[in-house]
RNA sequence: GGGGGUUUAGCUCAGCUGGUUCAGAGCAUCUGCCUUACAAGCAGAGGGUCGGGGGUUCGAAUCCCUCAACCCCCA
């Protein structure tokens, strides 16, 4: 066979991926076998993959194809989300570079723009997830806005509605004047600005004095419905109960006070707007305080203002300025720096603005969900995200659930009349609703008035799990009973809130029962200077460019090896390059035994005999400990198990043991046992790299079409043999010594050598010698009962061995080396001494602590005993 | 302002209920090697007052207190 000596990734992940598709092995239907199912976290349809996309789905995949090798029915169900922020203002500003402003357009226009977008971007992200290897069941491929998603949305708005659990009210907003819409606390970016503080003076009612507010914002004076101070604040107590004028306004207001007011800020007095500012808006309901809007929706002063009418509002503050200055009413202005927040889309100053909104009510709802993660129906890894998501679920507000946007499930609310509406789940439905409640049996289509708004992205997602098998539409169909609740569920720490603690209450609300049995938070990829990697920094490399150079497989290990769950992972070049490597270094082993001539007639070494052996048990040992990672969702550390057990004990240690010589054939047995060794080693490692895998597998046997790695059975965990693998261990530490002191004294590796141990050969585990012997190259092994002179000697344990060495010796180096050994065991044996020493340890301290700290006296001292004796000798 | 988290080798991180080989791993670094699977490799080596201080204990990276730095989330 013509094997090449680097591993081509490129061409091995084409044919396979199609293999794997053609033959449906990523397909679920469900039958007696357990089920595995992950649900997608549902990347926004018209993005690219990014490095977390990366990440997320790695460790997604490399979940599903554990599951399947396990023999459970794995079901990975991939889909996209219409992420209705984001699209739209991708779609709005493709318009706008056309020359179309979507205010000119009809909404249906403007939706068919959108949809045309969708379906010419939708669906490239997933494309680019089966370079990555997704073993997704690509049939079940869904979309938040598809047909049954937005109809199971409508149907759970409408019944929550109908619970009572949903409801309008009064939210204050971030009002991007000049787009004329709300946007997201996401969309708001807050820098710091240059303005000014004035110093305002309001008449006190019925008194002779003023009192003096600082502000940013004279012109919202005309909103002022109060004027409050801190209650521990004594230069206003005596105000209590009296009122203020508002300049401007001539207005009575009630002079208040509330601990919110900081006395260090300003005068310590602070006017109250619950228009026009959040906090004031808060302490207006402590206080019921009236609202009064002063501005209009595009920015300008309001008929409710009273002055400045139509005016824009930083013309309006100019006016206001020249007007208090007028009235002697302006003390003084001071410049000030402080927080604006400005539009991302438009940079327009965010005006933060009441308006009527949709809401969940999500206390009683929410109750279930927090139960569920509390007593461990629901697990969170890592644990520390427990305390997080609890703190967030005792203290959960009420939901704002919709959007002044197009793209997306429109809420199915219609008014009538006086801004009295219904909610139903068609016009039909919602007619029939509205003359019953009006009365009005005249009613018709044409008087109900739509709801312009759309749903939140979130309450389509917070379905996902169940909305994945038509569980709202169809609740008792075969998929959903199979499939849920889904088994984990893998996604990025900051969307814990927004849709982690949502899935979870919708999947009690609608299903009563958790919707997942675990959660795996994934860390945040970030670059070298711990910047979360974005677009916008054009810090994050291309994941398709990073899967060209370094192969799907060694990406997809680059990423795993750095990500423990939950902490940020740092990414860099060097990541995939060592995957890279890895699967060179696989690939080579590979080629090793695949070069071997096998020669039926010649017996087994016994250097390969206990190699089998003891290479079976680190397997076993190795598999155990993977499985324990894997179960507490460490996958960085069972990959690395993974890797130190290819790497250094299957490729190290093992074929350089049962290697033959150059140009000489290998035994039958030791030849068949390695590749059943390699084939085990393969399904382990297949889950993290499975093109590589599959290539191999494919290539050490005979296979038939059809035959694939990923539907074998994984190995699964056996008992091993401890004492075993502790023994080749020291033989290790042999093997080490002997070449260090081949290497210091320049004996080239061919020279064969002798082996002195002291030690009677009955009371010596003389299983490994052939190991020894083949790896260090010895003519001979002896074992003697006396201390052998002119020969380099080291310590394994509790053994001495000595090489003989004809005019080699250096003897001030080996009594240096000596001395110092002495010194460090002096030094140990004094601190053991002193343990031992202290009656109060050797009194409170269990047997074992003890009974060990004896043995490590009585060994130190056997130490130093043959370590002063081989001193001697030489000083001879 | 409220809450949560982190701090261990140059970097990224393990270290469970205090007690074996408790100070570890991978990467990086340094020194030898183009030894016949692999230089994307092999054989070795160095490197840390476990953020600072105090306490509990026979014994602390681990438990308690305190200070400091950094990060995240919510409004």
């Amino acid at each position: 066979m013509d094997i090449p000596s680097k591993y081509e990734p490129g061409k091995a992940e084409n044919r396979w991926y199609r293999y794997w598709m053609d033959n449906g092995f990523f397909k679920s239907t469900p039958d007696g076998r357990e089920p595995y199912t992950i649900v997608i976290p549902p990347p926004n349809v018209t993005g690219v993959l990014h490095m977390g996309h990366m990440l997320n789905n790695t460790i997604q995949d490399v979940l599903v194809r554990r599951a399947r090798m396990q023999g459970k029915n794995a079901c990975w169900v991939p889909g996209t989300d219409h992420a209705s922020i984001a699209t739209e203002a991708k779609v709005v500003a493709k318009l706008k570079a056309e020359g179309i402003e979507k205010r000119d357009l009809k909404r249906e226009e403007f939706l068919e723009h959108a949809w045309e977008w969708t379906h010419k971007h939708g669906g490239m992200i997933l494309e680019q997830l089966k370079r990555l290897g997704a073993s997704c069941d690509w049939n079940r491929t869904l979309f938040t806005m598809d047909e049954k998603r937005y109809d199971s949305v409508i149907k759970v708005f409408v019944d929550l509605y109908n619970k009572g659990l949903i409801y309008r009210g009064i939210r204050m907003v971030n009002w991007d004047p000049q787009a004329m819409t709300a946007v997201s606390d996401e969309e708001v970016n807050y820098t710091e600005e240059k303005s000014k503080l004035y110093y305002v003076r309001y008449k006190i009612v019925g008194e002779e004095g003023y009192v003096m507010v600082a502000t940013t914002r004279p012109e919202t004076i005309l909103g002022d419905t109060a004027v409050c101070a801190n209650p521990d604040d004594n230069r206003y107590t005596h105000l209590k109960g009296k009122k203020v004028i508002v300049p401007m306004a001539n207005r009575e207001v009630p002079f208040i006070f509330d601990s919110y007011v900081d006395p260090e800020f300003g005068t310590g007095c602070l006017k109250i707007t619950p228009a026009h500012d959040i906090n004031d808006y808060e302490i207006g309901l402590r206080h019921k305080l009236p609202s009064i809007d002063v501005f209009n929706e595009d920015g300008t002063m309001s008929e409710k203002a009273g002055m400045f009418i139509g005016v824009d509002r930083f013309k309006a503050k100019e006016l206001a300025e020249m007007e208090l200055q007028k009235t002697g009413n302006l003390v003084k202005v001071e410049n000030y720096d402080n927080k604006i927040g400005r539009s991302e889309r438009t940079n327009a100053v965010i005006e933060p603005r009441l308006s009527l909104q949709w809401f969940v009510k999500m206390k009683d709802l929410s109750q279930p969900a927090l139960d569920a993660v509390l007593n461990g129906d629901v697990h969170i890894h890592p644990a520390k995200f427990k305390n997080l998501y609890c703190h967030w679920m005792e203290n959960v507000h009420d939901w704002c659930i919709s959007r002044q946007l197009w793209w997306g499930q429109r809420i199915p609310a219609w008014y009538y009349d006086n801004n009295e509406f219904v909610v139903a789940e068609n016009i039909t439905d919602a007619l029939e609703l509205a003359r019953k409640k009006s009365g009005k049996p005249g009613l018709s289509k044409t008087d109900l008035r739509e709801d312009d708004d759309v749903l939140d992205t979130w309450f389509s997602s917070w379905l996902w799990p169940i909305t994945s098998f038509d569980g709202i539409n169809n609740p008792e169909n075969a998929d959903i009973k199979y499939y849920y609740p889904t088994s984990d569920l893998i996604t990025a720490p900051d969307i814990l809130f927004f849709w982690v603690a949502r899935m979870i209450i919708a999947g009690y609300e609608y299903r009563g029962q958790r919707p997942f049995d675990n959660v795996y938070i994934t860390g945040l990829v970030r670059d070298r200077q711990r910047r979360k990697m974005s677009k916008s920094l054009g810090n994050s490399p291309d994941p398709i460019g990073l899967i060209e150079k370094y192969g799907a497989d060694g990406v997809r290990v680059g990423m795993l090896l750095c990500s423990p769950a939950g902490n940020d992972l740092l990414f860099e070049d060097s990541l995939p390059e060592q995957g890279r490597n890895f699967a060179n270094k696989i690939w080579n082993a590979f080629r090793l035994v695949m070069s071997w001539n096998i020669d039926d007639t010649i017996d087994q070494p016994d250097s390969s005999k206990v190699a089998v052996k003891w290479m079976d048990e680190v397997m076993k040992k190795s598999i155990n400990e993977i499985d324990v990672n894997f179960r507490k969702f460490r996958i960085s550390e069972a990959l690395m198990i993974t890797y130190k057990l290819f790497w250094d004990e299957f490729s190290g240690w093992y074929l350089e043991i049962i290697k033959p010589e150059y140009q000489k054939p290998v035994d039958r047995k030791t030849y068949d046992v390695t590749v059943t060794l390699f084939e085990k080693l393969v399904k382990v490692i297949h889950p993290f790299m499975p093109f590589i895998t599959e290539e191999i597998w494919q290539l050490l046997l005979d296979r038939k079409e059809g035959e694939s790695i990923m539907v074998t059975r994984m190995p699964e965990a056996e008992k091993f043999n401890k004492e075993m693998i502790a023994g080749f261990e020291s033989v290790k530490e042999t093997i080490s010594a002997v070449r260090t002191v081949k290497k210091n004294k320049k004996i080239p590796n061919r020279d064969k050598i002798e082996l002195l141990i002291l030690s009677d050969k009955s009371g010596y585990d003389t299983k490994f010698l052939p190991v020894v012997s083949k790896l260090c190259n010895l003519s001979e092994v002896t074992f003697v009962s006396e201390k052998q002179e002119g020969t380099a000697s080291f310590m394994v344990g509790t053994t001495e061995y000595f090489i003989p060495l004809t005019g080699k010796l250096d003897i001030e180096s080996e009594i240096a080396k000596i001395k110092e050994d002495l010194n460090y065991n002096r030094g140990f044996l004094v601190k053991v001494m002193k343990k031992l020493g202290n009656e109060r340890f050797v009194k409170n301290a269990p047997a074992s602590v003890l009974e060990l700290e004896r043995k490590k006296k009585s060994d130190a001292e056997s130490k130093i005993k043959s370590l002063e004796k081989a001193l001697k000798s030489f000083k001879k």
